[in-house]
DNA sequence: TTGCATCTACGATTTTTTTCGTAGACATTT
DNA sequence: AAATGTCTACGAAAAAAATCGTAGATGCAA
Protein backbone atom coordinates (compact mmCIF):
# COMPACT_ATOMS: atom_id res chain seq x y z
CA UNK A 1 0.00 0.00 0.00
CA UNK A 2 1.49 3.45 -0.64
CA UNK A 3 2.81 5.87 1.89
CA UNK A 4 1.90 9.18 1.25
CA UNK A 5 4.88 10.89 2.39
CA UNK A 6 4.91 14.46 4.65
CA UNK A 7 6.01 17.47 4.20
CA UNK A 8 9.23 17.32 5.55
CA UNK A 9 10.22 13.63 3.78
CA UNK A 10 9.04 15.58 0.34
CA UNK A 11 11.65 17.89 0.79
CA UNK A 12 13.87 15.16 1.14
CA UNK A 13 12.49 13.54 -1.82
CA UNK A 14 12.50 16.49 -3.91
CA UNK A 15 16.13 16.74 -3.34
CA UNK A 16 17.17 13.10 -3.98
CA UNK A 17 15.34 12.86 -7.14
CA UNK A 18 16.76 16.12 -8.24
CA UNK A 19 20.77 15.14 -6.76
CA UNK A 20 20.87 11.54 -7.07
CA UNK A 21 22.05 9.16 -4.23
CA UNK A 22 23.27 11.01 -1.43
CA UNK A 23 24.47 11.16 2.15
CA UNK A 24 22.60 13.39 5.02
CA UNK A 25 25.11 15.84 4.78
CA UNK A 26 24.26 16.81 1.45
CA UNK A 27 20.79 16.94 2.16
CA UNK A 28 21.14 18.47 4.99
CA UNK A 29 23.33 21.12 3.56
CA UNK A 30 20.61 22.08 0.92
CA UNK A 31 18.09 21.65 3.53
CA UNK A 32 19.09 23.79 5.28
CA UNK A 33 19.45 26.94 2.99
CA UNK A 34 16.41 27.26 3.04
CA UNK A 35 15.31 25.98 6.27
CA UNK A 36 16.70 26.19 10.08
CA UNK A 37 16.93 22.83 10.86
CA UNK A 38 19.65 20.84 12.56
CA UNK A 39 21.64 18.27 11.40
CA UNK A 40 20.58 15.54 13.36
CA UNK A 41 17.09 16.29 13.11
CA UNK A 42 17.45 15.71 9.14
CA UNK A 43 19.61 12.61 9.98
CA UNK A 44 17.02 11.33 12.18
CA UNK A 45 13.72 11.58 9.56
CA UNK A 46 16.21 10.10 6.65
CA UNK A 47 16.40 7.28 9.17
CA UNK A 48 12.55 6.82 9.98
CA UNK A 49 11.87 7.34 5.99
CA UNK A 50 14.28 4.27 5.37
CA UNK A 51 12.37 2.32 8.23
CA UNK A 52 9.42 3.21 6.15
CA UNK A 53 10.63 1.88 3.12
CA UNK A 54 10.65 5.34 1.89
CA UNK A 55 14.37 5.02 1.20
CA UNK A 56 16.79 2.61 -0.11
CA UNK A 57 20.87 2.81 1.51
CA UNK A 58 23.84 1.52 1.02
CA UNK A 59 27.04 1.96 3.28
CA UNK A 60 29.71 4.23 2.11
CA UNK A 61 32.63 4.26 4.79
CA UNK A 62 31.16 5.65 7.77
CA UNK A 63 28.11 7.47 6.30
CA UNK A 64 25.64 5.86 4.22
CA UNK A 65 24.59 6.79 0.76
CA UNK A 66 20.66 7.01 0.32
CA UNK A 67 18.21 6.60 -2.46
CA UNK A 68 14.65 7.02 -3.03
CA UNK A 69 12.96 4.29 -3.76
CA UNK A 70 9.51 6.13 -4.37
CA UNK A 71 9.24 7.74 -8.09
CA UNK A 72 8.78 11.22 -8.82
CA UNK A 73 6.03 11.03 -11.36
CA UNK A 74 4.51 8.41 -9.42
CA UNK A 75 4.34 10.44 -5.93
CA UNK A 76 3.45 13.28 -7.86
CA UNK A 77 0.72 11.64 -8.96
CA UNK A 78 -0.78 10.62 -5.91
CA UNK A 79 -0.34 13.79 -4.41
CA UNK A 80 -2.27 15.37 -6.97
CA UNK A 81 -5.25 12.18 -6.90
CA UNK A 82 -5.37 12.87 -3.22
CA UNK A 83 -5.96 16.58 -3.85
CA UNK A 84 -8.25 16.36 -6.52
CA UNK A 85 -10.30 13.79 -4.30
CA UNK A 86 -10.19 15.87 -1.16
CA UNK A 87 -10.30 19.91 -2.61
CA UNK A 88 -11.70 19.47 -5.94
CA UNK A 89 -14.50 16.85 -5.69
CA UNK A 90 -12.68 14.31 -7.76
CA UNK A 91 -12.81 16.81 -10.40
CA UNK A 92 -9.49 16.80 -12.60
CA UNK A 93 -10.74 19.46 -14.92
CA UNK A 94 -11.54 22.06 -12.34
CA UNK A 95 -8.73 21.59 -10.73
CA UNK A 96 -6.73 22.35 -14.14
CA UNK A 97 -8.49 25.70 -14.59
CA UNK A 98 -7.97 26.94 -11.09
CA UNK A 99 -4.23 26.04 -11.92
CA UNK A 100 -4.27 27.55 -15.36
CA UNK A 101 -6.27 30.70 -14.06
CA UNK A 102 -4.36 31.58 -11.40
CA UNK A 103 -0.42 30.65 -12.30
CA UNK A 104 1.92 32.78 -15.19
CA UNK A 105 2.51 29.83 -17.84
CA UNK A 106 4.00 30.81 -20.60
CA UNK A 107 2.50 30.83 -24.09
CA UNK A 108 5.41 27.47 -24.83
CA UNK A 109 3.57 25.64 -21.66
CA UNK A 110 0.28 26.01 -22.98
CA UNK A 111 1.17 25.13 -26.19
CA UNK A 112 1.95 22.31 -24.87
CA UNK A 113 -0.78 21.97 -22.99
CA UNK A 114 -2.69 22.77 -26.05
CA UNK A 115 -1.32 19.38 -27.73
CA UNK A 116 -1.93 17.26 -24.82
CA UNK A 117 -5.33 18.02 -25.07
CA UNK A 118 -5.75 16.72 -29.00
CA UNK A 119 -4.06 14.05 -28.21
CA UNK A 120 -6.51 12.94 -25.46
CA UNK A 121 -9.19 13.40 -27.87
CA UNK A 122 -8.03 12.08 -30.40
CA UNK A 123 -7.45 8.61 -28.39
CA UNK A 124 -10.84 9.12 -26.80
CA UNK B 1 -1.41 34.68 7.76
CA UNK B 2 -3.36 31.94 6.26
CA UNK B 3 -3.66 28.48 7.81
CA UNK B 4 -3.37 25.44 6.46
CA UNK B 5 -6.35 22.96 7.23
CA UNK B 6 -5.62 20.02 7.96
CA UNK B 7 -7.08 16.69 6.03
CA UNK B 8 -9.84 15.90 8.72
CA UNK B 9 -10.50 20.03 8.67
CA UNK B 10 -10.71 19.81 5.21
CA UNK B 11 -13.66 17.13 4.74
CA UNK B 12 -15.38 19.67 6.83
CA UNK B 13 -15.03 22.26 5.49
CA UNK B 14 -15.80 20.77 2.02
CA UNK B 15 -19.09 19.71 3.42
CA UNK B 16 -19.75 23.19 4.94
CA UNK B 17 -18.99 25.01 0.89
CA UNK B 18 -21.63 22.50 -0.03
CA UNK B 19 -24.00 22.36 2.47
CA UNK B 20 -24.24 26.23 3.68
CA UNK B 21 -24.23 26.82 7.70
CA UNK B 22 -24.28 23.85 9.53
CA UNK B 23 -24.96 22.24 12.70
CA UNK B 24 -21.89 19.59 14.53
CA UNK B 25 -25.03 17.00 13.73
CA UNK B 26 -25.39 17.84 10.22
CA UNK B 27 -21.60 17.15 9.76
CA UNK B 28 -21.32 14.66 11.46
CA UNK B 29 -23.94 12.49 9.93
CA UNK B 30 -22.66 13.47 6.61
CA UNK B 31 -18.75 12.63 7.70
CA UNK B 32 -20.02 9.30 9.46
CA UNK B 33 -21.26 7.66 6.28
CA UNK B 34 -17.95 7.38 4.84
CA UNK B 35 -15.72 7.18 7.87
CA UNK B 36 -15.95 5.99 11.39
CA UNK B 37 -15.65 8.54 13.81
CA UNK B 38 -17.56 9.68 16.89
CA UNK B 39 -19.86 12.62 17.25
CA UNK B 40 -17.62 14.13 19.85
CA UNK B 41 -14.83 13.94 17.48
CA UNK B 42 -16.35 16.09 15.21
CA UNK B 43 -17.84 18.23 17.67
CA UNK B 44 -14.10 19.05 19.16
CA UNK B 45 -12.39 19.41 15.23
CA UNK B 46 -15.09 22.24 14.51
CA UNK B 47 -14.39 23.47 18.28
CA UNK B 48 -10.89 23.74 17.36
CA UNK B 49 -11.47 24.89 13.81
CA UNK B 50 -13.40 27.87 15.40
CA UNK B 51 -10.49 28.77 17.64
CA UNK B 52 -8.35 29.00 14.82
CA UNK B 53 -10.20 31.01 13.27
CA UNK B 54 -11.30 28.65 10.74
CA UNK B 55 -14.92 28.68 11.42
CA UNK B 56 -17.83 30.81 12.14
CA UNK B 57 -20.56 30.16 14.48
CA UNK B 58 -23.64 31.70 15.94
CA UNK B 59 -26.08 29.98 18.47
CA UNK B 60 -29.42 28.59 17.66
CA UNK B 61 -31.17 27.52 21.09
CA UNK B 62 -29.71 24.99 22.25
CA UNK B 63 -26.55 24.04 19.32
CA UNK B 64 -25.02 26.16 17.46
CA UNK B 65 -24.83 26.79 13.42
CA UNK B 66 -21.22 27.05 11.79
CA UNK B 67 -20.22 28.74 8.53
CA UNK B 68 -16.73 28.27 6.73
CA UNK B 69 -14.77 31.23 7.02
CA UNK B 70 -12.37 30.16 4.31
CA UNK B 71 -13.48 30.86 0.71
CA UNK B 72 -13.52 27.22 -1.61
CA UNK B 73 -11.77 28.82 -4.17
CA UNK B 74 -9.19 30.60 -1.83
CA UNK B 75 -8.21 27.13 -0.10
CA UNK B 76 -8.19 25.07 -3.25
CA UNK B 77 -5.60 28.12 -4.74
CA UNK B 78 -3.88 27.77 -1.79
CA UNK B 79 -3.39 23.96 -1.13
CA UNK B 80 -2.88 23.41 -5.03
CA UNK B 81 -0.14 26.47 -4.92
CA UNK B 82 1.58 24.68 -2.39
CA UNK B 83 1.39 21.46 -4.29
CA UNK B 84 2.71 22.82 -7.36
CA UNK B 85 5.57 24.50 -5.20
CA UNK B 86 6.10 21.41 -2.93
CA UNK B 87 5.65 18.42 -5.78
CA UNK B 88 6.35 20.07 -8.92
CA UNK B 89 8.83 22.27 -8.66
CA UNK B 90 6.86 25.58 -8.90
CA UNK B 91 5.70 24.45 -12.50
CA UNK B 92 2.23 24.52 -12.57
CA UNK B 93 2.26 23.48 -16.49
CA UNK B 94 3.92 20.09 -15.12
CA UNK B 95 1.45 19.26 -12.99
CA UNK B 96 -1.56 19.77 -14.99
CA UNK B 97 0.00 17.93 -17.84
CA UNK B 98 0.47 15.26 -14.87
CA UNK B 99 -3.54 15.56 -14.12
CA UNK B 100 -4.66 15.36 -17.67
CA UNK B 101 -2.83 12.28 -18.87
CA UNK B 102 -3.80 10.11 -15.98
CA UNK B 103 -7.30 11.24 -14.98
CA UNK B 104 -10.23 10.51 -17.23
CA UNK B 105 -11.77 13.67 -18.13
CA UNK B 106 -14.50 14.20 -20.26
CA UNK B 107 -14.34 15.22 -24.03
CA UNK B 108 -16.66 18.46 -22.96
CA UNK B 109 -14.08 19.12 -19.97
CA UNK B 110 -11.64 19.12 -22.28
CA UNK B 111 -13.30 21.63 -24.39
CA UNK B 112 -13.64 24.08 -21.79
CA UNK B 113 -10.11 24.05 -21.00
CA UNK B 114 -9.09 24.28 -24.48
CA UNK B 115 -11.24 27.74 -24.20
CA UNK B 116 -9.31 28.71 -21.23
CA UNK B 117 -6.27 28.23 -23.04
CA UNK B 118 -7.07 30.42 -25.70
CA UNK B 119 -8.33 33.22 -23.55
CA UNK B 120 -5.19 33.12 -21.64
CA UNK B 121 -3.02 33.55 -24.92
CA UNK B 122 -5.52 35.97 -25.78
CA UNK B 123 -4.79 38.32 -22.58
CA UNK B 124 -1.51 37.85 -22.75
C1' DT C 1 48.99 9.64 20.06
C1' DT C 2 46.14 13.12 21.16
C1' DG C 3 42.69 16.04 19.86
C1' DC C 4 39.19 17.66 16.55
C1' DA C 5 35.66 16.80 13.10
C1' DT C 6 32.05 14.03 11.37
C1' DC C 7 29.31 9.98 11.17
C1' DT C 8 25.40 7.04 13.06
C1' DA C 9 22.36 5.36 16.67
C1' DC C 10 19.17 6.15 20.10
C1' DG C 11 16.28 8.12 23.26
C1' DA C 12 13.61 11.85 24.75
C1' DT C 13 10.93 15.80 24.15
C1' DT C 14 7.91 18.96 21.87
C1' DT C 15 4.33 20.02 18.77
C1' DT C 16 0.44 18.95 16.05
C1' DT C 17 -3.47 16.25 14.96
C1' DT C 18 -6.99 13.08 16.04
C1' DT C 19 -9.85 10.78 19.12
C1' DC C 20 -13.15 10.19 22.71
C1' DG C 21 -15.05 9.89 27.60
C1' DT C 22 -17.54 12.32 31.06
C1' DA C 23 -20.30 15.85 32.97
C1' DG C 24 -23.70 19.32 32.98
C1' DA C 25 -27.53 21.91 30.60
C1' DC C 26 -31.68 21.74 28.44
C1' DA C 27 -35.59 19.77 25.76
C1' DT C 28 -38.88 16.10 24.90
C1' DT C 29 -41.45 12.10 25.96
C1' DT C 30 -44.03 9.22 28.93
C1' DA D 1 -41.84 14.77 37.52
C1' DA D 2 -38.77 11.25 35.97
C1' DA D 3 -36.46 9.21 32.30
C1' DT D 4 -34.35 9.68 27.94
C1' DG D 5 -32.01 11.95 24.33
C1' DT D 6 -29.13 15.56 22.44
C1' DC D 7 -26.35 19.54 22.94
C1' DT D 8 -21.85 21.80 24.45
C1' DA D 9 -17.62 22.18 27.17
C1' DC D 10 -13.58 20.35 28.80
C1' DG D 11 -9.90 17.52 29.72
C1' DA D 12 -7.09 13.92 28.61
C1' DA D 13 -4.92 10.62 25.96
C1' DA D 14 -3.32 8.40 21.79
C1' DA D 15 -1.00 8.84 17.45
C1' DA D 16 1.80 11.05 14.21
C1' DA D 17 5.53 14.35 13.06
C1' DA D 18 9.35 17.00 13.93
C1' DT D 19 13.21 18.34 16.69
C1' DC D 20 17.43 17.83 18.98
C1' DG D 21 21.00 16.31 22.56
C1' DT D 22 24.27 12.99 23.79
C1' DA D 23 27.21 9.12 23.24
C1' DG D 24 30.19 6.17 20.80
C1' DA D 25 32.80 5.04 16.58
C1' DT D 26 35.97 6.28 13.21
C1' DG D 27 38.92 9.16 10.33
C1' DC D 28 42.22 12.82 9.88
C1' DA D 29 45.46 16.29 11.26
C1' DA D 30 48.78 18.19 14.27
Amino acid sequence: MYIKPTDSELEILNYLWQAGPSTVRAVHDALSATKDVGYTTTLKLMQIMHDKGLLYRTEQGRSHIYVALLGKEETQQNLLGKLVETAFQGSAAQMVMQALGNHSTSKQELDEIRELLNNLENNR
